[in-house]
DNA sequence: TTGTAATGTGAATAAGTATTCACATGGAGA
DNA sequence: TCTCCATGTGAATACTTATTCACATTACAA
């Protein structure tokens, strides 16, 4: 009866599928029922495009690790000082959190550190590309004299620690509070401290002035 | 044929295997059979002392709670400057979470976010009160002049990204990298990124130079 | 038009897990 | 010593979930 579709749109639509399912009800309520529901198909026609459940694990987390990380090696490899990059990937990073709950959920989830040793490895991989990036950004600005004399590594995994954490608080509270305002808060702490006090630099409520989404 | 013991102990018991547990295998491997191999008793006895599995994660919740939180509001309450409290807190809190990798994977985990919202409260509370706690010794030290004017909230919150996100980095390339050290460097980079300039202090390497555990 | 391979489905299957139950036993107090 | 109740257990029970299978049906190529 339902039209019938390539498998590789099918395989587009169940990892959105599952996406949003782990958005609403967690790794943990991420079943073939429910992914099948959402998709609009049946449970068994989800193996005629996946292996298994595994599979569907692994193309998600290509699909996020691509979203987050390549935007943000788009963003380091395009014009603009380190300052403006470092907001513009920071304020990326929360407006996707913000956009796809299921996000964080995803990263956070030990079924993915414990279930799938390549695939938590993948994950790895990717994260520790993204603290590289931003390290150079950041060194970069450094060497521009924009930013004090830190160590860039260090800096990098503080800003990536104050997104997790804040997505964390976001995620356990069920979305009690406003994520980009209180990122838009940390931003404006984080810039205090990173900027050198000679630098002309604009007021830091007017860096992240609106909702970016 | 194994000595009986009272309520209250064997509860004790429970809470401990199931943090190992976790540590090993995750909330998602947190099954009552395991529980009850580890703590040496039959998964019918569980039933004597807990209702059921949900009250296990609450009591197992109340202790983390209390290990982290409790530790850290004593440390603000005791004597000493502001940044011998901070790189108190911050040391002792890796040190626990060191010795029970099951700590942080009970705090990302979604089953407890989403399986218990009372549960996610409560924790949610907790983590408020340590923010809290953390703001209060920044506020202090930027009184004294040990610490730049920056906002103490958000610099709290900062500070532990710093450790939620190492840990993760941690738990998910299953504890590749010593978690000691990389706190220390964090540390390290986080004081230059605090500290008034004017202010004496010691080099950050002398900070924390050993393991904490 | 017609054959065929890809796509789709409802109904089993198999495995794991929380919980309950009928029955045993140890130990503290009468 | 004897009784009673908290503590302890193996064996069911009920439920969820990933996966498979035999059987349609659609779209496309010849």
């Amino acid at each position: 009866m339902p039209p019938k579709k390539t498998t590789h749109i099918r395989r587009e639509e169940i990892v959105q599928a599952a996406l949003q399912v782990i958005g609403e009800k967690g790794v943990h309520g991420l079943t073939i029922t429910e992914i099948a529901g959402r998709a609009g198909m049946s449970d068994a026609n989800i193996y005629r495009h996946f292996k298994g459940k595994q599979e569907i694990l692994q193309a998600l987390g290509d699909f996020i690790s691509e979203a987050v990380m390549g935007k943000a090696a788009g963003i380091a490899a395009g014009k603009g000082t380190a300052l403006e990059k470092l907001s513009l990937i920071f304020r990326s990073h929360v407006a996707l959190i913000a956009a796809n709950p299921g996000l964080p959920r995803f990263i956070f989830s030990e079924e993915i550190h414990l279930g799938d040793r390549q695939l938590a490895q993948t994950i790895a991989g990717k994260m520790a590309g993204y603290i590289e990036t931003l390290s150079n950004v950041i060194a970069a600005g450094i060497k521009t004299g924009e930013l004090r004399s830190l160590s860039p590594r260090e800096t990098a995994i503080t800003l990536l620690g104050m997104i997790q954490f804040t997505a964390l608080r976001w995620s356990i509270t069920c979305g009690a509070f406003s994520l980009a305002d209180e990122a838009g808060r940390l931003w404006g702490n984080f810039l205090l401290l990173m900027q050198t006090e000679s630098f002309p630099a604009p007021a830091p409520t007017a860096i992240n002035p609106r909702e970016p989404v």
